[in-house]
DNA sequence: TATTGTTATACTCTATAACTATA
DNA sequence: TATAGTTATAGAGTATAACAATA
């Protein structure tokens, strides 16, 4: 017989895979989403924090595509950074429409802590596999991001 | 030079690959989450009734732990299934404590609209990769599965 | 007019705490 | 006591609609 799910015949290995793949991403993501050093922001507004603070200023349309949500909700979540004062809004100087959001030291710190904590479960379990598994994983992130991005 | 990402060096690479692992599965689970034939159910909601209408009845105990959440939230999604009249609660004959949720023939339906349509959009785009790429999607998948099972 | 961003409002999802019922 | 499940309550995340300010 033949081994269809470990050689991907293509009809019908592809329902099975979009199940397996539903699965492990989901699951991944939760896990994501409950490993936080504490509870001051929740994933969302963390995630945003993280991204300034490596990149630097950007407009709230810019964080709004990145994170693949709408405008309005972004600007909720960087009041939650605002209000933290973990970040703050300043106009762009360029064009009155903007507003370059940016990090403050205090939300730096909250950045550094989270960045090294929020990473350490996952970084474990990969560093623990061979060279050959993470290259398997590094390639089927860069076939799904191009799955998403199309 | 070498080509440290493709090769998927030990050290350097353990970093990045956490980024491209949360990026690409970031992007794929908000993705999942919008594409619903309509608005009658959440994307949680609707993975359990999905669940249901494939595997049958199942304790909330089981269901909760299956989507890694608490008892108590699983309750509130299983109560948005019956409260639409798409799934019903009843006890377990063996456990009076237990209760077996089943899928309406209502559920059944909309279980079948939304398992076409829901996979539809990843499984085009699994099928136009080739045998190779697959397999790779297939093995990451078991390797992250493994992952977060331990 | 088009773009950028905000607030108002409502819904889903999830968690913890406190409770009931059964084993 | 321990297990299975529920309700109450609260917070995060997201969306749409309506709005203001700037280009």
């Amino acid at each position: 017989m033949e081994t269809s799910a470990s050689h991907g015949r293509s009809d019908a290995g592809a329902g099975d895979l979009v199940a397996e793949v539903r699965t492990a991403v989901g699951n991944l993501y939760r896990r994501f989403r409950s490993e936080r050093a504490d509870g001051a922001l929740g994933d969302a507004a963390l995630d945003v924090l993280l991204y300034l603070a490596k990149s630097g200023p950007q407009t709230l349309t810019h964080l709004s595509e990145r994170a693949g949500v709408a405008p309005a909700s972004m600007s909720q979540s960087v009041n939650r950074l605002t209000a933290g004062g973990y970040a703050v809004r300043a106009p762009d100087p360029t064009d009155g429409r903007k507003v370059l959001l940016s990090v403050t030291p205090e939300g730096d710190r909250l950045a550094a802590t989270n960045r090294s904590h929020r990473d350490a479960w996952l970084e474990a379990h990969l560093a623990a596999l061979d060279t050959e598994d993470r290259d398997v994983i590094t390639r089927a992130c860069a076939l799904l991001g191009g799955i998403t991005a199309s």
